[in-house]
RNA sequence: GGCGGGGUAGCCAAGUGGUAAGGCAGGGCUCUGCAAAAGCCUCAUCCGUCGGUUCGAUUCCGACCCUCGCCU
């Protein structure tokens, strides 16, 4: 195939694109594909379930005929899907994306996922669903003190109040018989290291600082980082949401989720979370009229915006883009590529 | 116009003569194999207004305002 005609090694790094749900990445990450060569990898645990299309707000086929995607609709709703799964296949793609001599721009909104992807996992076992059953039927007291006599470090550390935490860790240890706390990726001491060979960050202190308002400070060099987080202001960005959800239902989510009734849509514990298709299937039980569902739909996407915002800010370490309303992808696209 | 119910946080809503439950929304946060998930924290100096009774009223009384229902 045609070698690249890029001057240097750098242009090959994975650019990483994080953000909220609807602020816009999707179209940038488009942006910067057709002016890097690049080819996108979705970083998104709903994305990945073959025909949840218009609720995850899924690229059109034309604009996966316009760029290369990747990582989505690769599993079907009959199978599970966990991090550990994504970031073998983030890591595979990235590297056959690299070996084309093309510039992979991994784009999502699922926190974990890239700190999984840049950070690395550990050994621990995946989910058992038969062990999983039995733990979640057990009292929780029993499992904390399971988790207390087996595994003391990690009943320390461990919040004693979220069940789903403390099942994944008796989980690890009975399958393993292994301590729990001892299985994990030491995220603490090495956080945000990319895991992906050439990867490369600048080592600024952790301030989640808007790049147009600081940044400068009589550095002559900007710092240079392959990952960026965009945010917009509430006001901005809410919009946005209520736009996205609108023409969600406009298009058929309903009619979507129906279909996908009829396919287990209900039997997978993952998909079954994902934010409109829940609150669809519970207004096709009967549980709520269409219009209120619409609106509750708005407010879960806000709220898990947020929470996004809070994984970002806390979890991560990205150079902060503030889209403004006014901007268009081409103009960020552009910026950004002087950038890296 | 009359009679009756009601006016408590952005919304819904409990409540007591002794100084305001709860839920939702909002804000903040935790986070290692279900993550668009799960969990945690926070949020009324004040109870329509003005008077009165009382040691003390959001709670009792009166007037007024608003609101819902019924009647004429």
């Amino acid at each position: 195939m045609v070698k690249p005609d890029l001057p240097s090694p750098i242009s090959h790094l994975p650019i990483l694109i994080a953000g909220q749900t609807a602020v816009g990445k999707s179209e940038i990450a488009l942006q910067l594909a057709e002016r890097l060569g690049g080819e996108i990898v979705a970083v998104d645990s709903m994305q990945v379930y073959r025909g949840l299309d218009i609720g995850t707000a899924k690229p059109s086929s034309a604009d996966r005929a316009r760029v290369a995607h990747h990582l989505i609709d690769i599993c079907d709703l009959a199978e599970s899907f966990d991090v550990a799964q994504y970031i073998r296949l983030a890591q595979k793609a990235v590297e056959q994306i690299q070996s084309r001599g093309r510039v992979p721009i991994l784009c999502g909104g699922t926190g974990l996922y890239f700190k999984a992807f840049l950070s690395g996992l550990g050994e621990a076992p995946s989910a058992d669903p038969e062990l999983r059953a039995r733990l979640e039927a057990m009292p929780f007291e029993a499992l904390l003190r399971e988790l207390h006599e087996r595994d003391s470090a990690a009943y320390e550390k461990i919040d004693k109040q979220n069940p789903r935490r403390v099942i994944r860790a008796v989980e690890v240890i009975r399958l393993t018989g292994k301590k729990f706390s001892q299985q994990r990726a030491r995220w603490g001491e090495t956080a945000g290291e990319p895991k992906v060979g050439s990867s490369r960050r600048d080592d600024r202190t952790s301030q989640p600082v808007f790049r147009s308002s600081s940044a400068e400070g009589g550095r002559a060099v900007p710092s240079i980082s392959n990952f960026f987080a965009f945010t917009r202001q509430p006001d901005d960005l809410r919009r946005r949401i209520d736009v996205r959800v609108d023409t969600m239902f406009a298009s058929g989510l309903v009619e979507e989720t129906r279909e996908l009734l009829k396919h287990g849509l209900e039997e997978n514990k993952t998909a079954m979370q994902a934010i409109g298709y829940r609150q669809v299937v519970e207004h096709l039980r009967g549980e709520r009229l269409l219009a209120e569902t619409i609106e509750l739909v708005k407010t879960k996407t806000r709220q898990f915006a947020k929470r996004q915002l809070t994984w970002f800010r806390r979890q991560l370490e990205p150079e902060w883009i503030e889209l403004q309303p006014d901007e268009s992808p081409e103009m960020v696209g552009r910026k950004i590529c002087e950038l890296i």
